[in-house]
DNA sequence: CCTTTGTGCAACTCTGTGGTTGCACTTTAT
DNA sequence: ATAAAGTGCAACCACAGAGTTGCACAAAGG
């Protein structure tokens, strides 16, 4: 079943299992942020599911400007979900999904902080 | 290894494994952004690890005023990651964290599409 | 060389969101 | 009954984000 990132049922890199709950602040911010948006997803799944892409040619199958798009871009590139690639005078973007194993990470810790709290109920002296 | 909340290793209830890559924009728009937010994640954290609490208390515990914080409870709540409970004069806040199991969904099918693609590449005659 | 196509940059608008303050209302306790 | 503690609501401000338009610059192609 594929082995392109490593957030898979077996391994996902989880940084810092205990010592979590410090929130990390900064990266997930942005990761998290670029996910919130329908349209930055959209454009994550088009690149995913088509191959790289220069923004003007993403443009063409959105309702929005270039200049949207771009600005999508490259906010999803900061997240670390893209980079580019300048070809001749065409600047091609390409996902780079390994971000993604943060977020991932977060949300297990969190869960792992709810499978605690279950547990910790159900010592309880009913 | 617990059993709270069911995205760990085997399951992840992945909506719709095909059909997939539609968005789904609504929920995820409201999950992502909800966790986009690092005082948010650490309201969750909070209540995970201390147990339920009132928005008064957990104002107390950050720099912000107890409206501040309330906002960000509602947000949280609209994402289905919190509900509270009413007791006497206050309101209980507690964590209901089912919903980040569509996020780790829309991750892992993202990460699908990547593997795929990579397949896809390493199928080309080189 | 000049036209086309694509990118880069900047300014501007509009709306949403994080945060605040102020006050009214309800429940508990003295 | 009255004071204290807690919540609810609304107005307000400041800033970041989404989106637009306009124009200048670089690369291909005739």
């Amino acid at each position: 079943m594929a082995t392109g990132i490593a957030l898979h049922r077996a391994g996902v890199s989880r940084p810092s299992t205990r010592a979590a709950v410090t929130t990390d602040s900064g990266a997930l911010d942005t990761l998290f942020g670029a996910l919130a948006d329908p349209t930055r997803r959209l454009l994550v799944e088009r690149l995913l599911t088509k191959g790289p892409a220069t923004a003007t040619v993403l443009a063409e199958t959105t309702p929005l400007t270039r200049q949207a798009v771009l600005k999508h871009l490259q906010v999803l590139e900061t997240a670390g979900l893209l980079d580019h690639e300048r070809v001749g005078r065409e600047v091609r973007y390409r996902v780079t999904p390994q971000p993604l194993a943060a977020a991932v990470g977060w949300i297990l810790d969190t869960a792992d902080l709810w499978d605690k709290r279950i547990d910790r109920l159900r010592r309880l002296p009913t």
